[in-house]
DNA sequence: TTATTATATCGTAATATTGCAATATAATAA
DNA sequence: TTATTATATTGCAATATTACGATATAATAA
């Protein structure tokens, strides 16, 4: 993020940033849609169906697993990953509480 | 975002993925929470508020209107900002989408 | 015209992100 | 134990982001 002023900011608005921020990268967001299209999977699905190495998928991965929008469960030698349906609803209600805000007073 | 691989993503992966990048700095957040709170300001009032120099305020007004967070009148010698009130709705209701898409399968 | 005021742009240093080859780790199978 | 399978980590080159001083632009005021 280049020599951000982190320290500046309120814990609530560098929390947000960085969700926003795990879901700011279209693979990422794939990875989303094809969670939310197949329930789950494991990560050499999202190899086979992104067209990004696997470390690459792997690092993706990690992203969206510390941002919590992602939780991963042990399974033999692969891991099943799944959305974290606490986290998309807690970007949703964060949505709609802004939308309730908003009156039409605009410049 | 270093050698992102757009051209291998959709045009709604790309474009939902730029929207959440430009709400991705905590500046920006703050930027954004500031105009809930206020309705409408102009460049000078951020300033006055974020711990940041001028040019880097502008930088991410320009960021957020790019994105069309925000809309900019100009009003004589100063532009006053405000919310764009279709894309938080559009944010919404993609998030709304999401969750009705859940389902307790997880692994 | 010459300030003044408000914002945008340029240039650049410091830092972060992206992608992947090579390699490591960890669980199971033979 | 020795593969095999699945995923994570390391290291690094290419590129993007962040922040700001200096400066440009644009509208109004004197």
């Amino acid at each position: 993020m280049g020599v951000s002023k982190t320290e500046f900011f309120t814990e609530e608005q560098n929390q947000l940033a960085s969700l926003f921020k795990a879901i700011s990268h279209p693979a990422r967001i794939a990875i989303i849609q094809y969670l939310l299209s197949v329930d789950s999977c494991i990560c050499g699905d999202i190899v086979n169906e992104l067209p990004l190495a696997q470390p690459t998928v792997s690092q993706h991965l990690k992203e969206l697993k510390n941002a919590n929008i992602i939780k991963g469960t042990i399974e033999g030698t692969a891991i099943c990953y799944c959305l974290n349906q606490e986290t998309i609803t807690t970007i949703e209600a964060y949505f709609k509480g802004i939308k309730g805000q908003l009156n039409n007073k605009c410049c």
